[in-house]
DNA sequence: CTAGATTTTTGTACGCGTATAGAAAGTAGC
DNA sequence: GCTACTTTCTATACGCGTACAAAAATCTAG
């Protein structure tokens, strides 16, 4: 036993973590505060700085709990076909952490369990004949795709939630028909049309544009290294 | 003269966006808050609200400002190019707001003033063939494409400034090689690969993939509108 | 001149994340 | 048992966005 020294803890980081799942659970994402927790932890506030670093590091900690719980889709062979499920794969579970929206920001999705995602798609990409940097180009490519869409369909569902008189309504309302006709002809059908959900197909494109030319980036193609080759 | 009633205004949302303006010139987006604003108008930050919803609101008319003053560049006439084009000046124009992050999260960039771009992108993808409808999908999907890449690009700057250990050299230290051969392949190269913009690869993969059966959805393909066909 | 009505401004207060300083509770060396 | 040292926890405080209530300053009607 190597003897520790110091004041013994009273939480440890598990405990807090698992107080924090509880608490969002029973009520709610907004309900989620250091202060709101400490008190479910029976600490007070700076306690819990002693065991993360700050609010983010502890939604990292819980959004790498709910990847290690997620389960992982069966994938087809095809490359791209593969990319594609393993990347809708991981958007369904982003989509489902309500406070994802706070962790974006962090870092490109690199919570360890989490981790299976790049590395699937990363994979795929490679077999699907794209040189390991360019694999991990596609990646991130996906990656910024995928954020970004998961964070317009918070806001979207935030705004929904809210009813706040959208602004959309009042730009739509005054538009200048001659200088922006498309928008014009699109009018009030805007709610209506960006209200699907267009992930999929954007992602199919994505991939399908990804894997086209091997990524070219404006010199002549590029040097394949699978033999799964179809296109061209 | 409709002769107004009630107590006269003190200040003007024109006085606190310019205000607004000078502040963030000066001292940098920090200190962009709205105590300090009220400050540098000369109020209380209560009387503020009276003009603006709230601070998003605020960010947005200083959106707004700053898409006027943004120069529109010439666009090429081949559709996909100009798509690309018009998408690029917006992911410019973008980059450059420090505090846009902030901004992201509000609608799907419909601050009056920047609406060319949009009106651009769904104007060239008609051109290209696609219906009305599908390029509307298209241009969501390209500014979810970009908003998500303007969002990791700040994070990663962000993390540059503040200088923390980036948690990612930790995820790689202790990564898994058998569970995760690619991702022990790139290694430690991880960082520098994550640092090259690859924004204008992205757009162009997924503008290609957009047009290449003009968005097909599952079914055969899709009506043409245009003469502009040239894939297939 | 006075009594609403209306609009804008002010004052106070809440809960938030968290910086900072120091108290508490142990172990280790003497 | 005393002193140092280490770790953890507590207390206090700051600035933030903003809700809510009351006050101030104007117009209109009688």
């Amino acid at each position: 036993m190597p003897a520790r020294t110091g004041r013994p803890p009273k939480i440890s980081r598990a405990d807090i973590v698992s107080a924090a799942h509880r608490l969002i659970e029973a009520e709610g994402t907004e309900s989620l505060t250091m202060r709101r927790l400490a008190r479910e932890v029976g600490t007070t506030p700076m306690a819990l700085y002693h065991h993360v670093h700050d609010k983010e590091e502890l939604l990292l900690l819980l959004l790498d709990d709910y990847a290690a719980a997620m389960s992982r889709p069966v994938l087809p062979d095809e490359p791209g076909e593969r990319m594609a499920a393993a990347a809708i794969a991981m958007h369904e579970a982003l989509a489902g952490v309500p406070w994802i929206v706070d962790v974006l920001r962090a870092d490109d999705l690199l919570s360890v369990n989490a981790l299976w995602y790049p590395e699937t798609i990363i994979d795929a990409a490679v077999r699907a004949g794209l040189p390991l940097e360019r694999a991990v180009d596609a990646y991130r490519i996906i990656w910024h795709y995928t954020a970004g869409e998961i964070t317009a369909r918070a806001a979207a569902l935030r705004r929904r939630e809210e009813g706040r008189p959208t602004y959309r309504r009042q730009v739509f309302a005054a538009l200048d028909a001659e200088a922006l006709p498309r928008l014009a002809e699109v009018g009030g059908r805007w709610e209506e049309l960006t209200a699907r959900d267009t992930y999929g197909e954007g992602l199919r494109a994505l991939v399908a544009g990804l894997l086209l030319k091997g990524l070219a980036t404006g010199g002549p193609s590029v040097k394949r290294s699978g033999p799964d080759d179809q296109m061209d």
